[in-house]
DNA sequence: CGGTGGATTCTCT
DNA sequence: GAGAATCCACCGT
């Protein structure tokens, strides 16, 4: 696959690049170890710009920015499948002995396996690279299921929301 | 300049 | 189901 270097892909409404990202590989360089991730939950995020936040003081959600400058708008990539390894080990912070096997299955978690921290907010994905995307077909309508967010039974009445 | 809360996740009850 | 872990942007004094 190739790798996506046209930043027109990314100049269209957050909602159709949340569509359009859906099964792109999203590749991620570590000290040049390369972690493949396939993008399986996006979500149309509200406003904001920027890339990576933190969060709750422990963890990273990661945007990715879409439309014009001017026009702020942003797809949280909320979950992706690992490519490379069935599952990418990563280290409890609670507890060091028990090295989970963590799933890329929640914003914060995705941030952890891929080691996206401050450091990668206001990046380029079309120059940078320690992480960008790789190009993949595009999904086809019936595959892409629009459901409430993922393993946010916490979040009371906002769980609702899209 | 101190207080507060948030786009999260894990652990224990 | 509730609390904790833990950083910083933002707000009020």
């Amino acid at each position: 696959m190739f790798r996506i270097i046209d930043s027109r892909f990314f100049v269209i409404s957050a909602v159709e690049l949340a569509r359009k990202l859906l099964g792109k590989i999203l590749v991620r360089n570590i000290n040049g170890q390369l972690i493949k991730v396939k993008i399986a939950a996006a979500l149309n995020n509200r406003g904001g710009c920027a890339y990576v936040y933190l969060i709750y003081g422990m963890y990273y959600c990661f945007n990715i920015a879409s439309s014009i400058k001017g026009d702020p708008q942003g797809v949280l990539i909320r979950a992706a499948e690992p490519l490379d390894h069935h599952t990418i080990p990563v280290i409890s912070l609670h507890d060091e002995k028990k090295k989970f096997h963590y799933y890329t299955n929640g914003p914060g978690k995705l941030c952890r396996a891929l080691n996206i921290d401050i450091s990668l907010n206001h990046i380029d994905l079309t120059t940078s690279n320690l992480i960008y995307l790789e190009d993949a077909p595009d999904l086809s309508q019936e595959e892409i299921v629009i459901n409430k967010r993922v393993n946010i039974d916490y979040a009371g009445a906002d769980k609702d929301r899209l």
